[in-house]
DNA sequence: GAGGTTTCGTTGCGTTTGCAACAATCTCAG
DNA sequence: CTGAGATTGTTGCAAACGCAACGAAACCTC
């Protein structure tokens, strides 16, 4: 059950000592210093994370927008956004407005509200990720991000199935 | 709402592009890749990697082992382990065995068909991990389970709250 | 423009999670 | 021995999740 050290070929049974050990460091590390700052964000009674990215992602994207073209960065299934949307809704952050092009859907947009929580969840997002990260140089941090994103390949998104 | 080049301080309250890059590519890959492995499991009728993961444990362990003294790798709280093993120990792959020195606890032990389903999981996870980090090569793999190893000290073990 | 296919987003339902409260046992000082 | 406090593990309840099925609109082909 332990390490193999050469495998026959590219893609073969099993992963090398190296492939294995950045596998395992990947899943504890990502969700300590995740679980860190979520912590943190919900001791302070701010909602998690997600909610974050979402009203960051209609911020950012300066015009109403629809779901699905949000559900990319976010790296979640509609259902989820869906339901999250609800519930966001439910508390006044965002509005569903309807959407003349595409009678399916609708456009996303953050309320005041959404716009003022989400510039205050940052204000405590900021140094808690700065905490968790502390530990890298920002050389580091470069060279880390460097690394991940060649794992993972820009453009590898889906955490839905693909095959 | 961008990058601040330049720290006054360590620990202060932006953090540094580089550190945000990180952060970014952290969150997306490590679940891209989590549930890459999850999937490929799901869909051949495997349970979640959790479940191969606390009969590995209990299976290195070489004897019966107590909840308690699993819970640290596997970076759960208390009560979600307990409920994972009233799963497991419904789907009997485990069994809870009194324990003589402790009146609270219990020791655990995976059954014949816990060991079983343990090999058949790995040889799909092996695979599928192989498959997950294919894009690094094993020195980049090792160069990167190191810098995570920084960034989470070995040590820095709680998902639950530390303060 | 009728009928099949695809896309967008939602929902019903059963399972799983998180939290806080809890029982039971152990530990240890006095 | 006794009672305060800590440790171990479980549970009730409400919230959230995953999946598969769905309605509705768009698209596409004939």
């Amino acid at each position: 059950m332990r390490l193999q050290q050469s495998q026959l070929k590219t893609g073969s049974r099993i992963p090398s000592d190296a492939l294995q050990r950045a596998w395992i460091a990947l899943g504890r590390v990502s969700q300590s210093v995740q679980c860190d700052v979520e912590n943190r964000l919900k001791k302070a009674g701010f909602p998690e994370l997600s909610w974050y990215t979402v009203l960051w992602e209609l911020e950012r994207a300066g015009k109403p927008t629809r779901p699905r073209d949000l559900a990319i960065p976010l790296f979640i299934k509609p259902y989820q956004l869906s339901r999250l949307v609800d519930r966001m809704e439910a508390e006044g952050l965002v509005k569903r407005i309807q959407c003349k092009e595409d009678g399916r859907g609708h456009m996303l947009e953050p309320t005041p509200k959404g716009f003022a929580l989400r510039k205050e969840m940052w204000g405590l997002y900021a140094p808690a990720m700065g905490e968790a990260m502390k530990k890298l140089s920002d050389a580091e941090a470069l060279q880390l991000a460097t690394l991940l994103n060649k794992l993972g390949g820009i453009e590898h998104v889906d955490c839905a199935d693909k095959s």
